[in-house]
DNA sequence: GTTATATATTTAAATATTTCAATATGTTTA
DNA sequence: TAAACATATTGAAATATTTAAATATATAAC
């Protein structure tokens, strides 16, 4: 599905800190995160900080968050990176 | 080829702003773009506004200037465009 | 129901980005 | 060489983003 132009500038948007780049590495790698104060092992930033480039990745769309028991878990929307991906190569949007 | 980290903050933020979006897609309509202050009546910004995307878009190496007689031309670096959308798929850098 | 743990929100400061006006540079043609 | 045109740079204001400290909320275990 092609994407808006709005929705590609809101998603790179997202993609554009090293920080939430990481956090996305990491989800990635682990096929979600349960307990995701892991990230805070990860990337040297405050919980605050972390919840709210967290809060970015969602609004965008790129994550999804669920609850797993006790804790919260993301995963990645792996449509909308491809959407994404897509719309960049074609510049169509 | 894979990208770096930082690599992909830069070409992500270079992408996160609608009017650097407009110029790419208008390049890419244009398979180049010969006088280039056509932007000027496609986005409503100033002169040394515009030249400072461009600029941004140069810099990230989404696009490459090139002397095309009397003025400039700017062309889409399609390799570049290939290496970011797989990196940021497989989230690998 | 209190305590402990995980995550979110609010507020404020520091930093970065976007934009324009004014000016500069560079190239071509007269 | 001067005039005309295209593009770049500088400086400053407006706006947006990033970050942390303090606080709030939500849920689970006791």
């Amino acid at each position: 599905m092609a994407l808006s132009l709005k929705q590609i500038e809101k998603i790179s948007k997202a993609l554009g800190d090293a920080n939430r780049l990481r956090i996305l590495q990491h989800i990635s790698k682990k096929g979600g995160c349960g307990q995701c104060s892991e990230i805070q092992g990860l990337i040297d930033l405050t919980q605050p900080s972390i919840s709210h480039h967290i809060k970015i990745l969602i609004e965008s769309g790129l994550i999804e968050p669920e609850k797993e028991g006790r804790n919260l878990k993301y995963t990645l929307n792996e449509r909308l990176f491809k959407d994404y991906t897509a719309s960049v190569t074609q510049l169509k949007f």
